[in-house]
DNA sequence: CAGGATCCTTTCCGATACTG
DNA sequence: CAGTATCGGAAAGGATCCTG
Protein backbone atom coordinates (compact mmCIF):
# COMPACT_ATOMS: atom_id res chain seq x y z
CA UNK A 1 0.00 0.00 0.00
CA UNK A 2 2.63 2.10 0.50
CA UNK A 3 4.97 1.14 -1.94
CA UNK A 4 5.86 4.42 -3.67
CA UNK A 5 6.07 6.62 0.16
CA UNK A 6 8.66 3.97 1.82
CA UNK A 7 9.98 6.11 4.37
CA UNK A 8 13.54 4.26 3.94
CA UNK A 9 14.37 6.56 0.80
CA UNK A 10 11.56 9.49 0.87
CA UNK A 11 13.71 12.19 0.78
CA UNK A 12 10.51 14.71 0.94
CA UNK A 13 8.01 13.84 4.16
CA UNK A 14 4.70 15.11 5.23
CA UNK A 15 4.59 15.84 8.98
CA UNK A 16 5.82 13.37 11.66
CA UNK A 17 6.21 9.80 11.01
CA UNK A 18 2.86 8.84 10.66
CA UNK A 19 1.04 11.50 9.67
CA UNK A 20 1.34 10.34 5.54
CA UNK A 21 0.10 6.88 6.13
CA UNK A 22 -2.39 8.16 8.31
CA UNK A 23 -3.92 10.11 4.95
CA UNK A 24 -3.52 6.88 2.88
CA UNK A 25 -5.31 4.44 5.53
CA UNK A 26 -8.36 7.21 6.26
CA UNK A 27 -8.58 7.90 2.31
CA UNK A 28 -11.24 5.62 1.18
CA UNK A 29 -12.98 6.01 4.67
CA UNK A 30 -13.59 6.33 8.69
CA UNK A 31 -11.41 4.03 10.65
CA UNK A 32 -11.77 3.61 14.03
CA UNK A 33 -8.71 4.20 16.41
CA UNK A 34 -7.90 0.30 16.84
CA UNK A 35 -8.28 -0.39 13.16
CA UNK A 36 -5.99 2.49 12.36
CA UNK A 37 -3.11 0.75 14.28
CA UNK A 38 -2.94 -2.21 12.28
CA UNK A 39 -2.13 -1.05 8.89
CA UNK A 40 0.51 1.12 10.88
CA UNK A 41 2.38 -1.57 12.47
CA UNK A 42 0.59 -1.72 15.75
CA UNK A 43 2.06 1.48 16.64
CA UNK A 44 1.49 2.51 20.50
CA UNK A 45 -1.46 4.18 21.20
CA UNK A 46 0.47 7.13 22.70
CA UNK A 47 2.46 8.03 19.38
CA UNK A 48 -0.92 7.47 17.28
CA UNK A 49 -2.77 9.84 19.27
CA UNK A 50 -0.39 12.38 19.11
CA UNK A 51 -0.37 12.47 15.41
CA UNK A 52 -3.98 12.17 15.31
CA UNK A 53 -4.48 15.14 17.36
CA UNK A 54 -1.53 17.16 15.31
CA UNK A 55 -3.48 16.50 12.43
CA UNK A 56 -6.94 17.20 13.77
CA UNK A 57 -5.01 20.69 15.18
CA UNK A 58 -3.92 20.93 11.46
CA UNK A 59 -7.62 20.65 10.14
CA UNK A 60 -6.70 17.63 8.41
CA UNK A 61 -8.84 14.69 10.27
CA UNK A 62 -11.97 14.50 12.17
CA UNK A 63 -12.63 12.74 15.15
CA UNK A 64 -16.28 11.86 15.85
CA UNK A 65 -17.37 10.27 19.15
CA UNK A 66 -20.06 7.96 19.11
CA UNK A 67 -21.48 8.14 23.01
CA UNK A 68 -22.11 4.52 24.55
CA UNK A 69 -20.19 1.67 25.96
CA UNK A 70 -17.93 0.47 24.67
CA UNK A 71 -16.63 3.76 23.23
CA UNK A 72 -16.57 4.22 19.68
CA UNK A 73 -14.41 6.67 17.82
CA UNK A 74 -13.88 7.37 14.46
CA UNK A 75 -11.60 9.38 13.02
CA UNK A 76 -11.73 10.92 8.92
CA UNK A 77 -10.26 13.09 6.40
CA UNK A 78 -11.57 16.81 6.32
CA UNK A 79 -11.85 18.41 2.73
CA UNK A 80 -8.09 19.74 3.49
CA UNK A 81 -7.27 16.50 4.41
CA UNK A 82 -8.52 15.08 1.24
CA UNK A 83 -6.44 17.45 -0.48
CA UNK A 84 -3.30 17.06 0.88
CA UNK A 85 -3.70 12.92 0.86
CA UNK A 86 -3.85 13.78 -3.17
CA UNK A 87 -1.32 16.27 -2.69
CA UNK A 88 1.29 13.50 -0.76
CA UNK A 89 -0.17 10.82 -3.08
CA UNK A 90 0.29 12.56 -6.72
CA UNK A 91 3.16 14.70 -6.22
CA UNK A 92 5.06 13.92 -3.52
CA UNK A 93 5.07 9.65 -3.82
CA UNK A 94 5.00 10.00 -7.46
CA UNK A 95 7.92 12.44 -7.30
CA UNK A 96 9.94 10.42 -4.68
CA UNK A 97 9.25 7.50 -6.69
CA UNK A 98 10.58 8.69 -10.29
CA UNK A 99 13.70 10.23 -8.41
CA UNK A 100 14.11 7.02 -6.71
CA UNK A 101 16.40 5.08 -8.76
CA UNK A 102 18.93 8.42 -9.66
CA UNK A 103 19.05 8.61 -5.50
CA UNK A 104 20.13 4.99 -4.94
CA UNK A 105 22.65 4.85 -7.61
CA UNK A 106 24.15 8.17 -6.29
CA UNK A 107 24.20 6.73 -2.78
CA UNK A 108 26.44 3.50 -4.26
CA UNK A 109 28.25 5.57 -6.09
CA UNK A 110 29.25 7.76 -3.42
CA UNK A 111 29.61 4.46 -1.10
CA UNK A 112 31.82 3.15 -3.43
CA UNK A 113 33.96 6.40 -3.64
CA UNK A 114 34.59 6.46 0.18
CA UNK A 115 35.13 2.85 0.89
CA UNK A 116 37.78 3.05 -1.63
CA UNK B 1 13.84 34.42 0.85
CA UNK B 2 12.36 31.39 2.49
CA UNK B 3 8.91 33.61 2.82
CA UNK B 4 7.13 29.98 1.20
CA UNK B 5 8.59 28.08 2.95
CA UNK B 6 9.03 29.20 6.73
CA UNK B 7 9.71 25.58 8.51
CA UNK B 8 7.72 27.20 11.39
CA UNK B 9 4.40 25.77 9.69
CA UNK B 10 4.83 24.03 7.39
CA UNK B 11 3.80 20.11 6.96
CA UNK B 12 5.66 19.14 3.81
CA UNK B 13 9.37 19.00 4.70
CA UNK B 14 12.74 18.31 2.75
CA UNK B 15 15.20 15.67 3.63
CA UNK B 16 16.54 17.19 7.13
CA UNK B 17 16.19 20.85 9.15
CA UNK B 18 18.48 22.62 6.33
CA UNK B 19 17.75 20.91 3.23
CA UNK B 20 15.83 23.32 1.82
CA UNK B 21 17.29 26.33 2.39
CA UNK B 22 20.41 24.69 1.40
CA UNK B 23 18.60 24.12 -2.08
CA UNK B 24 17.43 27.26 -2.46
CA UNK B 25 20.90 29.05 -1.94
CA UNK B 26 23.09 27.13 -4.25
CA UNK B 27 19.91 27.80 -6.82
CA UNK B 28 21.60 30.47 -8.23
CA UNK B 29 25.23 29.38 -8.24
CA UNK B 30 27.96 27.99 -6.43
CA UNK B 31 28.93 28.82 -3.11
CA UNK B 32 31.78 28.21 -0.01
CA UNK B 33 31.23 26.74 2.88
CA UNK B 34 31.29 30.20 4.95
CA UNK B 35 29.11 31.78 2.35
CA UNK B 36 26.62 29.06 3.26
CA UNK B 37 26.50 29.37 6.75
CA UNK B 38 25.40 32.91 6.32
CA UNK B 39 22.00 33.08 5.17
CA UNK B 40 21.86 29.95 7.23
CA UNK B 41 21.25 31.83 10.05
CA UNK B 42 25.24 31.60 11.24
CA UNK B 43 24.27 27.12 11.48
CA UNK B 44 26.99 25.11 13.15
CA UNK B 45 29.60 23.88 10.72
CA UNK B 46 29.21 20.31 11.99
CA UNK B 47 25.83 20.35 11.32
CA UNK B 48 26.36 21.93 7.87
CA UNK B 49 28.38 19.52 7.09
CA UNK B 50 26.13 17.05 7.99
CA UNK B 51 23.87 18.31 5.32
CA UNK B 52 25.89 18.85 2.85
CA UNK B 53 27.27 15.25 2.99
CA UNK B 54 24.15 13.19 3.24
CA UNK B 55 23.24 15.88 -0.29
CA UNK B 56 26.22 14.92 -1.34
CA UNK B 57 25.31 11.31 -1.47
CA UNK B 58 22.07 11.79 -2.36
CA UNK B 59 23.86 12.87 -5.70
CA UNK B 60 22.21 16.33 -5.23
CA UNK B 61 25.26 18.51 -4.57
CA UNK B 62 28.95 18.54 -5.70
CA UNK B 63 31.78 19.61 -3.70
CA UNK B 64 34.94 20.75 -5.23
CA UNK B 65 38.04 21.15 -3.17
CA UNK B 66 40.05 23.89 -5.02
CA UNK B 67 43.61 23.11 -3.99
CA UNK B 68 45.78 25.86 -1.83
CA UNK B 69 46.35 27.64 1.30
CA UNK B 70 44.08 28.74 3.04
CA UNK B 71 41.16 25.58 1.58
CA UNK B 72 39.06 26.80 -0.76
CA UNK B 73 36.03 24.68 -1.18
CA UNK B 74 32.83 25.26 -2.86
CA UNK B 75 29.71 23.94 -3.32
CA UNK B 76 26.95 23.88 -6.13
CA UNK B 77 24.03 21.68 -7.20
CA UNK B 78 24.30 18.60 -9.68
CA UNK B 79 21.15 18.38 -12.07
CA UNK B 80 19.31 16.07 -9.56
CA UNK B 81 19.59 18.65 -7.14
CA UNK B 82 18.37 21.89 -9.47
CA UNK B 83 15.31 19.56 -10.33
CA UNK B 84 14.79 19.10 -6.52
CA UNK B 85 15.26 22.52 -5.75
CA UNK B 86 12.74 23.33 -8.38
CA UNK B 87 10.44 20.24 -7.30
CA UNK B 88 11.02 22.16 -3.64
CA UNK B 89 10.39 25.70 -4.87
CA UNK B 90 7.42 25.75 -7.15
CA UNK B 91 5.84 22.58 -6.15
CA UNK B 92 6.39 21.90 -2.16
CA UNK B 93 6.60 25.58 -1.12
CA UNK B 94 3.62 26.75 -3.09
CA UNK B 95 1.43 24.31 -2.13
CA UNK B 96 2.46 25.01 1.58
CA UNK B 97 1.95 28.52 1.11
CA UNK B 98 -1.48 28.43 -0.58
CA UNK B 99 -2.84 26.01 2.24
CA UNK B 100 -0.83 28.01 4.99
CA UNK B 101 -4.13 30.11 5.88
CA UNK B 102 -6.61 27.47 6.06
CA UNK B 103 -4.39 25.50 8.69
CA UNK B 104 -3.55 28.65 10.56
CA UNK B 105 -7.38 29.13 10.80
CA UNK B 106 -7.70 25.26 11.71
CA UNK B 107 -4.90 25.95 14.52
CA UNK B 108 -7.08 29.00 15.88
CA UNK B 109 -10.16 27.23 15.98
CA UNK B 110 -8.73 23.81 17.24
CA UNK B 111 -6.81 26.30 20.20
CA UNK B 112 -9.69 28.27 20.96
CA UNK B 113 -12.01 24.95 21.58
CA UNK B 114 -9.49 23.62 23.66
CA UNK B 115 -8.70 25.96 26.11
CA UNK B 116 -12.22 26.78 26.37
C1' DC C 1 39.09 28.44 5.66
C1' DA C 2 36.83 24.17 6.14
C1' DG C 3 35.93 21.23 8.81
C1' DG C 4 36.57 17.27 12.89
C1' DA C 5 35.85 15.99 17.84
C1' DT C 6 33.22 16.30 22.08
C1' DC C 7 29.65 17.21 24.88
C1' DC C 8 25.01 18.37 25.81
C1' DT C 9 19.96 19.50 25.15
C1' DT C 10 15.90 18.64 22.85
C1' DT C 11 12.76 16.07 20.28
C1' DC C 12 10.91 11.85 18.55
C1' DC C 13 9.37 7.56 19.24
C1' DG C 14 8.54 3.01 21.36
C1' DA C 15 7.45 -0.15 25.53
C1' DT C 16 4.73 -0.89 29.38
C1' DA C 17 1.17 -0.21 32.55
C1' DC C 18 -3.10 1.73 33.88
C1' DT C 19 -8.16 3.90 33.46
C1' DG C 20 -13.09 5.72 32.31
C1' DC D 1 -12.41 0.46 23.28
C1' DA D 2 -9.88 4.51 23.31
C1' DG D 3 -7.17 6.41 25.20
C1' DT D 4 -3.58 8.55 29.42
C1' DA D 5 0.70 8.30 32.30
C1' DT D 6 5.36 7.26 32.90
C1' DC D 7 9.73 5.73 31.57
C1' DG D 8 13.65 5.00 28.58
C1' DG D 9 16.40 4.82 24.35
C1' DA D 10 17.74 6.80 19.97
C1' DA D 11 18.40 10.42 16.95
C1' DA D 12 18.47 15.32 15.63
C1' DG D 13 20.35 19.51 16.47
C1' DG D 14 23.35 22.90 18.78
C1' DA D 15 27.57 24.91 21.59
C1' DT D 16 32.27 24.90 22.12
C1' DC D 17 36.84 23.91 21.18
C1' DC D 18 40.47 22.18 18.22
C1' DT D 19 43.29 21.27 13.70
C1' DG D 20 45.44 20.71 8.82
Amino acid sequence: MFQNCQDVVAPVRIGDKWTGKILVCLGDGARRFSELRVPLHMVTPKVLTESLRAMERDGLVRRTAHPGVPPRVEYSLTELGHRMREFFMDTVCAWNASTLPEVLEARAAYDRRVSA
